[in-house]
DNA sequence: ATGACTGCCTCTGGCAGA
């Protein structure tokens, strides 16, 4: 099966785009992020017409996240990251998909830093991290798949020097993402291209996808129950490249049966 | 170089993104 991860950046904006990729690469499993739709806005009938079933969860304007699955639905387990009932924000839905359980999130970004949306980031990650543990107790196949917002090492970025206050390579940032990895989720991008330089997302300014002025961003975490039958992991590039792209390139991982 | 673009809902400009 392949397990895949998309930032989409409004599905409204994006639906041609997105039917197209979904009709050209076939993922099994696609968790979408950044819909910036209400529940009732989101277009399941045009994906039921490509074979694919879908939960979502949305939010107006912003956020907003969905699991969509090749000929089969997705069986809901959780939605809304747990850990604090004040946290109304779209950015995490669980599902069990072909007795693997899937998990799409949208970790906020934190810009800028200090200040309250730096420290909602990190505090986001601390909750994320307790699930983790908890997913990672149960012993099942599980794939953790979407926008991170964090770049983990400096040969994950076009120039670290350009990033250097932004949010997303912070070292609280990146702290707390190898401490989400722990000693046993394996990151599958990294795992498979060890010296870096795979960009999954390129800014819509200055000319940032021309000059190839990416970064890695977006990352799919597997259990050991599933990084033992990891095949092969990649960025389908091309598609960053079209007319109304995404400024997120989709990344996938394949795993074998 | 406080720049550069895009989507959203609309107070058609301000916010958010990364």
């Amino acid at each position: 099966m392949r397990i895949a991860s998309f930032n989409i950046n409004g599905i409204k904006a994006r639906l041609p785009r997105l039917l197209e990729w979904l009709e050209e690469t076939r993922p099994t499993v696609a968790c979408l992020q950044e819909i910036k739709t209400q529940d009732e806005g989101f277009p399941a009938e045009e994906f039921a017409k490509i074979g694919y079933h879908a939960i979502w969860h949305g939010q107006k304007s912003f956020n907003g996240v969905a699991i969509l699955a090749d000929g089969v639905a997705p069986v809901e387990v959780q939605r809304g990251l747990p850990g604090d009932p004040e946290d109304e924000q779209a950015r995490y839905l669980e599902a069990d998909v072909n007795g693997v359980r899937v998990v799409g999130i949208y970790l906020p970004n934190g810009n800028p830093v200090p200040g309250p949306k730096f420290d909602y980031k990190l505090a986001w990650m601390e909750r994320l991290g307790a699930r983790m543990a908890e997913l990672w107790a149960q012993e099942i196949p599980c794939a953790v798949v979407g926008d991170f917002n964090v770049i983990p090492t400096d040969a994950d970025v076009w120039s670290p020097k350009a990033m250097a206050s932004d949010a997303l390579m912070q070292p609280e940032s990146r702290d707390a993402y190898h401490r989400l990895l722990g000693d046993g989720w394996t990151d599958a991008l990294a795992t498979l291209n060890p010296r870096g330089g795979v960009w999954t997302y390129w800014d819509y300014q200055a000319g940032a996808w021309q000059r190839d002025h990416g970064f890695r961003i977006d990352h799919l975490l597997l259990s050991p129950e599933l990084a033992d039958r990891l095949e092969a992991a990649g960025v389908d590039k091309d598609h960053r490249g079209r007319e109304k792209a995404s400024d997120h390139a989709p990344v996938w991982v394949s795993i074998r049966d």
